[in-house]
DNA sequence: CGCCAGGTTGATTTCGCTCAAGCAATGTGG
DNA sequence: CCACATTGCTTGAGCGAAATCAACCTGGCG
């Protein structure tokens, strides 16, 4: 419980092409060099916690690769899972700004590897670089219009159009595309976190299943999923014609 | 459709008592004089719009009165309330940051005063003080926050869990209390923004209304709303016992 | 005066939750 | 290596909450 982090090698940022594409890309060469040496990767086996709701903040995790879900506990206790990070994704930036006790948990899916950069040389970093703290405020103001989206859809859309939803966006991310268009992916979480990520019964979701499996519109064995042609997902999402 | 703001007056922001509660609070006194000389404010009548989602951003807007409604609207093209702000809060700065249109509308709900502050004083503003853009980051991680309780409690409360929980924000802000500790206040918004605001349709609002005109335990009328016991409304946000 | 948006109420149906049982895969200790 | 617990998943039955459809009311306003 010590050190977490102690045990992990130090990869140098200076090879991370993901740096190019998040917030770290306004660096100098000079301030990436102090980041590399103030940042420790290590790597989670999956289900393992990257840190806990009420822990405090040691700084913020980049992660190199993986799947992270991010959670919460609702007012009964139970575990909501309220996004997917993916490597070049920035967590618990929150905590650290606000300098509070993390709010939300995050845990490896897959097994992942990921950076800490601690306090002090973010710290250092952003006082030395203006633009590195806009780089957060986008990428703060883009996540609170995830969320917002999100908003949207749990209260306007039916439990089976925000599965089909999920399965939409995990297949870009998961999924690969065959020479004839169909698609295929192996599922990065439970039929209980689907369930929670789209706020509903695990049993639910299972019924969905069943029936998009009975509709031969995707096709389930465990957390292989196949979508013979991916458009029959894509236009559960359109509305009614609206007339 | 012109200059909807040329018309408003121009108090000085040096008179602004908000300005010392939020993101403006660290300005410098010359840096307030930029403020107040590139700002305008102007009051917009009950169900007029501030803003409209898909508008060009023209600057971020500082409530000085009143109460103003944020929207979106969903797949089927109806209008949902987001959430609502009051004086002190800043409108319009995701769209300003990001530097593309509005993802939302802003409408007063009642009769309010605004403020807007136009692009290229802000820009400026920015530039000179960091700990500026820093308030910022802080704010948008506030409404962030807030967005991810909303996602927990759509997900996980029932309707009429969510609207006794809506009813207690209300009262915190709009309620008065009387010495005998009942408390009553009129709605800043109809059956049918309340439905929007907690997910559900218009008729379920009122037949959750009935029902607790019935208990006993709020009274409506129009938009009027008396709340005999505080308690009783607070006792069912906690979850059953759990055992 | 009559129109209209907003609100209420009723009847009906649908959806999804709860409870419950059963199953497969995995892990653990003897 | 087997008995057994555990965990995640599926399926069924019944029920309750809320959506839908529809009628009607009300107050404000041109």
């Amino acid at each position: 419980m010590s050190s977490q982090h102690a045990s992990g090698s130090r990869p140098t940022c200076f090879a991370c092409q993901l740096r190019e594409r998040n917030e770290w890309c306004v660096l100098s060469e000079h301030e990436v060099a102090l980041l590399s040496r103030c940042q420790t990767s290590r790597t989670y086996r999956p289900g393992e916690a990257i840190y806990m709701m009420g822990d405090a903040c040691r700084g913020v995790y980049c992660i190199a690769a993986g799947t992270i879900g991010v959670r919460k506990l609702d007012a009964a206790g139970n575990s909501v899972l309220l996004h997917l990070a993916y490597p070049g994704d920035t967590l618990g930036y929150r905590a650290f700004l606000a300098n509070e006790e993390h709010r939300t948990s995050a845990e490896a899916l897959g097994s992942s590897t990921v950076c800490l950069i601690e306090r002090p040389a973010l710290t250092r970093l952003l006082a030395m670089n203006p633009a590195l703290g806009l780089q957060f405020l986008r990428r703060a103001t883009d996540d609170l219009h995830r969320a917002e989206e999100k908003i949207l859809q749990t209260t306007t859309l039916s439990n089976r159009t925000r599965l089909i939803h999920l399965l939409l966006v995990l297949l870009e991310r998961h999924g690969q595309v065959r020479a004839d268009g169909e698609r295929s992916m192996k599922l990065p979480l439970s039929r209980g976190d689907m369930a929670s990520i789209i706020g509903t019964r695990h049993e639910t979701v299972s019924r969905i299943v069943a029936r998009l499996e009975a509709e031969g519109i995707a096709h389930f064995s465990g957390r292989k999923v196949h979508v013979p042609q991916i458009e029959a997902l894509i236009d559960e999402l359109v509305p009614p014609p609206a007339n």
